[in-house]
DNA sequence: GATGAATGAGCTTTCATTCAT
DNA sequence: TATGAATGAAAGCTCATTCAT
């Protein structure tokens, strides 16, 4: 089941075969049968997993950045994002792979995930945003979030395309950019 | 060719097969062997025109764009990119899948293209934002497009996962950073 | 091993996987090893009850016709087959189907258990008959039984290939026949 | 093709493998696709041309026959059936094979045509008895007809069972009812 | 330029079978 | 008795590619 995202990462679905699944786990590929009804049915597990463990991963991070100063708890959301990518290459690019060039038949599923995420998203970083700013309105701190979400897509964008030291600079120019905004919200 | 371009932005590499793209064109697939010498070859001169396509096309929409209010360039760009998608969806998700997932062999000449593209449009852009903002210096221009490249490759990312309606929220928010940004360089 | 009776009446010998044979009975497939060496061994087994059950109910209803006047003999006999088939499709099926296309390992043992059958079943027919008209001579009962055979094997032929009604013409037929057969012999 | 029946009158649906079909024409299993779509686009392509060879084959062994007195059309029938089988035994016993344990899929595609081949059967022979016996009445040939189906039945199941010698007997017992079927038919 | 015919390689999958438990 | 886990072998099929025409 790694060995199938650790594949898929690579090869993308058509291209991950069955054999070099089995070998990288050390059985022959007829065992996978034992576990999985076909390869459509591995990778429908897999694509959960690559979804729900960055759905996981998110929670943990940003539990790891509440409490904190706002502006670290942006700071931590990426470093942390970009972080675990750098630990998990091949977890991330799986979900990076699976997000933007999803096998047609997990679209639908694909796009339900998402907006939950999306939403728990949104609503978990409002939250932390409001606790640490006490006078801000729900509407600017939602506002906010979404702000943020664009300039993290972005980071996650980049991530593979760019040397560390660039997306060094990429990320610091987001922080700049974060920080004027806050300081914008504020002055209102 | 184009064919090629329409399988590998549904199938990916692997899934794109010389028979359906034979089909889509209206021959057969020994046919294809007469203008390219395999698979490798066809979509490695796929790949190129994707890229270049792209690059082509930011070119026209920086075209149009220049010569406005820095404001509206932005605006331009960032709508013009996305309505590009919205006319050439197979073009375009071909284009997303290469840059997030390229097959292994040509991610060399991806990194290699992608440097060249970003300085063109670090250069390019930097150049109108000086035209329109005299006052501005050097490094706050490219600053300021550096931070534009990170919400536009936000905004890419998004382009398929979002409906249209909450795409065009998201853009909004992205202008609204700019507007923000602009403002914040103008106070030193 | 009805069960392996029930997939071979639908798959064929080579159709017939272990798995639906043990499915149908509810275990799986690695026990029904613990009963039979293999699959061949299996259907040895199972063939050798496909033909001795045959062999046997045709001595039940033989049993049941005979001491009747020969015409009802001869019309139990074809009814009785006709009825067992219509109760127990699948194992006459599985009859049948061996009878006409048997795997090549058991036709030896299949030519011989007909040749058998065939010897019991002349020689039974042929005392019944003498018991009931007595100044028949053995050449003429045994010519009767043989030609009697003949329309058996034909019906068995027709048994799948007609709808129960049309199969209850041809029946009528078949008996209609023995009757002309019982004038002309009495005519002599 | 041809190999496909073959092999089928040998293994069966399921036992038929397209590797066997293949060397048998020497080819490669996969240059069979070129012609067909599938295991299964073939084999229907085979069974429909099994029941119609034994179609026209029977219209030639009745067009040879017609025109001679009644009872030599009952025997050059009879004897051009067991000639061809003999000498087309491969084909002969696919077709006793389809006939009598068919995949399911196609029994409804036998039944059809199996009606049809009766009914054209019923017409012709009845057509060439009343030629040659003008004063039988239509009722009387039909049902002569269809007395002699059964018995025709019954010697295409016992084509396989029994040695040539034994069949030979069979026939003549069949042969002899036809005598005694005729002349109960003339006393009337 | 185009394709019918063919094929080697490799894919997914099934199947009979084994064996430790 | 029964089965979970594993596998070698082989099945059906696809695919990129070739080549004579």
């Amino acid at each position: 089941m790694e060995a199938a995202i650790n594949q898929y990462s690579i090869y993308n679905y058509h291209g991950a075969t069955m054999k070099r699944i089995a070998e990288e786990v050390g059985i022959k590929p007829a065992s996978i049968y034992f576990f999985y009804k076909n390869k459509k049915a591995l990778f429908f597990a897999a694509f959960q997993k690559i979804l729900d463990d960055h759905f996981q991963q998110m929670k943990v991070i940003l539990k790891n950045a509440e409490n904190q100063p706002v502006m670290d708890i942006f700071s931590s959301l990426i470093y942390g994002s970009v972080n675990y990518h750098k630990q998990h290459i091949n977890e991330t690019n799986a979900y990076i792979s699976l997000v933007n060039s999803p096998p047609a038949e997990i679209k639908p599923f694909l796009h339900s995930h998402m907006q939950k995420f999306d939403q728990w998203f949104v609503d978990a970083l409002t939250g932390c945003i409001k606790n640490e700013i006490s006078e801000i309105s729900d509407e600017q701190a939602s506002t906010l979030t979404k702000k943020f979400i664009i300039l993290m897509d972005g980071i996650f964008w980049e991530m593979n395309l760019y040397t560390e030291k660039e997306l060094e600079k990429h990320i610091n120019h987001a922080l700049d950019i974060i920080t004027v905004l806050l300081k914008s919200t504020a002055l209102k």
